[in-house]
DNA sequence: TTGAAAGCGCTAACAG
DNA sequence: CTGTTAGCGCTTTCAA
């Protein structure tokens, strides 16, 4: 099985994809040990010049590939992170994807992403890839742990690095509140979102949540509450409309909302999908937006301000929730300590055109 | 280092993540050879029922988790795929993504993301991971091989299992002639998306195409030739205007167009992407679609029929291309033998309300 | 600073 | 059908 790099000149019956060296031929080649060509590529600064030299030569030379797998199995680091994801096709959730994506790269790491589309099968399946060394961390979108109740439940089992995304992970088998995450103030944002339409002079204000189970769409709800309370404005329950952060939510919260006998003159939508979904539906149903009818999004996401009207929404920061997520859970997977496991990052409201005075 | 699993019942000092036990482990305890382990857990079916049976019961006591990468090490399969992508937050990509990732996951199969941003040093790193052994095949979502071009010249390199999706690789360095693709007829699509403009009256039909490399925004705008030539209306170059398949150029190719002298009557967007910043800057210069001026689009993405005006567009079967495309590199993978490597599926134009007749 | 050698956890000959 | 054993390609003691 030798072959041209070898000095063999025979042309192989199949050359495989590149030049199948390993460390052994490329020792063999660079005329030192294997112990020399591993430092060599991989702590460069614990030989000598000349041997960096010459095992960087013959690597080049040779077109050599080191296997990542061999190499991971023996250190025990896989190299791969992993997110867990509800819907990856979510305009929110890509956002931050792609960030933490870049952040990871930078760090040498790559990042396997699980769609789990909400099913918990698939995210356990996800949440195994660490025990199986395939990844080293993960990154939850939801506000599920990836593992099986039993498991959680018991004292053998310490959870593995691990950061949340945009969401509180609970469970009532295992304490999570040490668990690391990336946020936003929620309440504070469902506040200012509510604010903003009562100072507007918007008194029925309609809501359509995001998944209820979800703490952060119960967070912003809990904000809606505080500036409904501060104004003086009684709550009423018949205006909120449970969804779950997706577009169609947005739709068929919408007829609802519009069947009730008094119509809402506001609408706060916890996503910017939903917001699409409800502006749709007024529209279709003859209702102009804002003249008739306001609605404020949230998230910010790429094209809210492209839309029409374009989107007033609270703007959360992607890009840096993506990144923070990684570095902290790389962070983790290196073992440093995490100080402090709540990262808060600021919101900001961005009023456009779907929003207006009442009057 | 024994531990409760192995009858010594002191507290270990730190118990990690999970028993680690390895299959040697797992033999012991239940008494059988490592062989048999192994061919219990991965081929259920080389071994007598009562071994099955043994063994899978002695994994499930004390938690087995196969380590991956060790197999993988092993057969050389590592069970990933590598998808590169040049954005992953695009709204097309990531529907193909999502279903691309389904029917890899239905396979066993992991798909490692790599979001490039157009970049090539990254298209290089992720291509590379076959090589080192971190994935088993690819699907290139752009027009370029994610090889170095002197690899890509050089006969001892044989391309990796390999799927395009959606674009027609290229490269002056090799023939890609046989490289499996998923697509649309992307000359048919732009003939019919131009054809429907033109029996809507529209003559002077403007053109905000994808990325100009690219074979596919080129075999778009080959179809609107062919459709304008039929209709014996003369092509004219400055009605095209080059974009790249994002939103931001939708947005500066429309400011360009309104420049011209004669405006036209109809813009042929090769994105939904790109028309919804048409849309969007039309209407800040205060013209009315359709009325003023007609948009089509390109995709269908998911929120297309919920735009403001819904979108005309030419609907590409999202789930279908990234279940093909893993279906068709799996089959590489598994050493099938591809028997048509074109893989054409069909489009479908949607007719919506941002397009009307001129009269 | 370098080399020899052990072994990460698994699978796959091969032999029984 | 089951067990013994030899590695997959790398890193990392340990000794020189």
């Amino acid at each position: 099985m030798e072959n041209v790099l070898t000095g063999t000149n025979k042309k192989p019956l199949r050359v495989l994809f590149m030049s199948n060296i390993g460390v052994k031929e490329l020792a063999e080649i660079a005329g030192v040990s294997t112990a020399s060509v591993s430092r060599a590529l991989s702590n460069p600064n614990r030989v000598s010049k000349r041997m960096r030299k010459k095992v960087l030569l013959a690597a080049e030379q040779v077109g050599y590939q080191p296997n990542r797998l061999a190499a991971s199995l023996r250190t025990s680091r896989s190299g791969n992170i992993v997110a867990i994801i509800p819907d990856i096709s979510d305009t929110f959730n890509s956002g931050v994807i792609q960030s933490l994506e870049r952040a990871a790269a930078e760090r040498g790491y790559s990042v396997l992403f699980g769609d789990t589309q909400g099913i918990r099968e698939r995210e356990l399946v996800y949440g195994n890839m660490v025990n199986s060394k395939q990844a080293d961390g993960i990154i939850v979108f939801s506000h599920r742990l990836p593992f099986e109740d039993e498991l959680l439940a018991s004292d053998d089992f310490v959870l593995p690095p691990m950061v949340n995304s945009c969401e509180y992970a609970h469970s009532a088998f295992r304490d999570t509140s040490l668990l690391p995450l990336v946020t936003i103030d929620n309440v504070k944002a469902g506040r200012e979102a509510t604010e903003h339409l009562l100072e507007l002079g918007h008194k029925d204000i309609a809501v359509i949540t995001g998944d209820i189970e979800s703490p952060s769409a119960r967070q912003r709800l809990e904000g809606y509450k505080e500036a409904l309370s501060q104004a003086g404005i009684p709550f009423r329950s018949e205006l909120i409309q449970a969804g779950d952060y997706t577009l169609e939510a947005g739709v068929t919260s919408t007829k609802k909302i519009l069947l009730a006998k008094k119509r809402p003159s506001a609408i706060f939508c916890m996503c910017d999908e939903s917001a699409l979904g409800c502006i749709a539906t007024l529209r279709e149903h003859g209702f102009d937006v804002p003249r008739d009818i306001s609605v404020l999004g949230f998230d910010d996401i790429r094209f809210a301000k492209y839309l029409s009207p374009s989107l007033t929404t609270i703007a959360q920061p992607v890009e840096e929730i993506g990144r923070r997520c990684a570095e902290i859970l790389l962070d983790m997977i290196d073992g440093k300590e995490i100080e402090e496991p709540q990262t808060i990052l600021p919101h900001k409201l961005m009023v456009r055109d779907s929003t207006s005075a009442i009057w």
